[in-house]
Order: structure tokens, then sequence, then C-alpha cells
DNA sequence: CATAAACCTTGTAGCGACTAGAGGTTCAAG
DNA sequence: CTTGAACCTCTAGTCGCTACAAGGTTTATG
């Protein structure tokens, strides 16, 4: 394009599958893998039959792979997204989609904070000692740490 | 043994692999696996070829698990346990670790608080009969939270 | 025009971390 | 002693990517 823009192009996508896996920070194999099970829209091709994409689409993409590292399942992905695709879905739908979510997220949420906790702790009391002296194996086999049922999920995490 | 406990009888292990598993959150299937792989020790065995398992060994598999659940890898969680083994090691490499993962953790904390308010306010405004829009996405795709590029290491996390 | 990089489809298989099933034995309670 | 639950080993499946093979085509740059 070298900066010759002309109004008719500026509507047309144009990141390549790399482009858009780079920025959300995974592989082109993912991205095509998330449009095979309908995460992402089927993209528009060049007239070669290569996909080619917009800032939507790296919004959506960061999101799937954001809510990915957390924990929450393909499956809850896919919920949330269908949420965010249908903002006229009727409201007890949605409500029972964000609450389910909602307690998971919050459970999550306090162990990451007692985890934060103990972490700060650790790190300000390591000063040159020894191992016998970290308190981080004694606290990741404290049930303390155990919030309910839930926490003894596995690392199934959300979803 | 029904409260008639000799003392000869204190020392040897009494939990089997279904109720060592239960204390921890898994399953026995995770506890043999964990053995195969070295996380856990063997265990003595009954005449009979049945694991016996002790309180440390409860311990053990429950920093396991807790280390799991938060996202640890199973060679971090294994490099931890090394350290727990031989506590004259210098404990600046847990530091380290509990440096990094420290980073993460603060990262993920933003992150979840974030889609943690947009859940509740969805939920909030369904008691109101209407949710005039859903910005998940725009939470989830926000670049400011992302913390380097271990952020996009897809659903790896900590480890 | 040449060329290297990026892209395409389809299919298969590997990786990490479990998890379940098949086909058996052992244990502990009644 | 009987019996059901818990246990054993081994194999393979699940989920969610990820990589590779095969056999190409397209794109963009020099």
């Amino acid at each position: 394009m070298s900066g010759d823009t002309t109004p008719a192009l500026i509507d047309c996508p144009a990141l390549g599958i790399g482009e858009l896996a780079r920025r959300a920070g995974c592989k082109p194999e993912t991205v095509r893998y998330y449009e095979r099970i309908g995460l992402l829209r089927d993209a528009p091709r060049t007239e070669g039959g290569q996909r080619r994409y917009g800032e939507a689409a790296v919004r959506r993409l960061t999101f799937i792979r954001h809510a990915r590292d957390f924990g929450f399942s393909v499956e809850a992905v896919r919920e949330l997204l269908e949420m965010a695709d249908h903002p006229q879905m009727p409201c007890h739908e949605v409500d029972a989609i964000a609450k389910h979510h909602l307690e998971e997220v919050e459970s999550r949420l306090q162990r990451l904070s007692a985890l934060r906790e103990e972490l700060r702790r650790m790190v300000g009391q390591c000063a040159g000692g020894r191992v016998e002296s970290c308190r981080i194996i004694e606290v990741l086999s404290d049930h303390q740490l155990c919030i309910g049922e839930s926490a003894h999920g596995g690392a199934q995490g959300l979803g």
C-alpha cells in the first residue's frame, strides 16, 4: 500500500493469519483451530484464498487467549462470546451465564489473592537464607489455601 | 484400629490411595500418575501390593495439587519439590521462582478483577431488566493488561 | 521476472496433564 | 466364609492445542 491509501481500501482487512496470531500471542494453527471449532468467524479471503483480518478479530482473539490463559475452558469461552455477540439476548440467559462465571472468577480471585500475599511474604523473607527458611513449601501444603471444594478441582480451572 | 492404638502400629502408614487422593482433592489415578513421573515417592506396599501412605504424603500431594491449581507446570512443581527435598540449598532459587510467579499472579489478578467487575455489572443490569451492552471482549482484550511475552503463552500458566 | 516467505487444505500425530476402562486381585466388614 | 468396595497394571482416551507431512498456491519485495 506504501502510504497510498485510497478510500475504497480503508475497509479492507489487512492482517494475514500470521500477523493476527502474532498480535494475540498464539500460532496460526491455533487461529485455524479456533475457526474450525467456531470461536472465530470465517475470515474474508483474498482472491488467492488467504484469510485477512481486521482489528475486531484481533480483539476477539486476544480475548480468547486471555480467557484460556485464565483457565476458562473452550466451552466457557464460547458461552462468553455468545453473550457478547448477542447483546439482545434475553436477560435471564445472560444472568445465568454471567452468574455461573462470576462464581468461578470470584473463587479464582480469592485463591490468587491468597497466593499473591504469600508470594510477597516469601519474597520479602528470602534474604540470602536457605530453603528450610522459606515458607513456600509449607504455604503450598497448607490447607488454609483451600477455599471450598472447588479449590480441589485439579488444574481444570474455569468452565 | 477402632481407637485401639498400639505403639507398634503408630508408624505404619494407614491410608490407601483412595483416601490420600480424597484428602488432597484428586483422583487415585492422579496419584499413581504422580508416582510414575516422580513427583511422589514410591509408597510402601501391603503384602497384597496395595500402596499405603502417611501424613507426609498427604502434605506433599496437597502441595502438588495447590501448585498445579495455581498454574505451576508439573516441571516447576518438580523443581520446587527438589528444593524442598534439599533444605540446605540456597533459597535464592526459590526466591527467583517466587518473584517470577508473583509477576504472573499480579497480572492475572488485574485481569480477573476487570472481568469480575464486568460480569457483576451485567448481573446488576439484568436485575434492571436489560443488558445495554457487553464489554466482556473489551475487558479481556485490553493489551494494557499484558505483561511481557509470557502473558501470551497460551493456557500454559506458571512454570 | 525471481524468489523467499507466507499462505492454503487435509490429515495425522505429538505434547502436557490428567482420566477412564479392561480385566484382574486384595481388603475389610458383616 | 461372602461380598462389595478398593485396589492393581496397562492401555488408551480427553482436552486443547501444536507441529508436521504432503503437495501445493499466493503474496510482496527486490
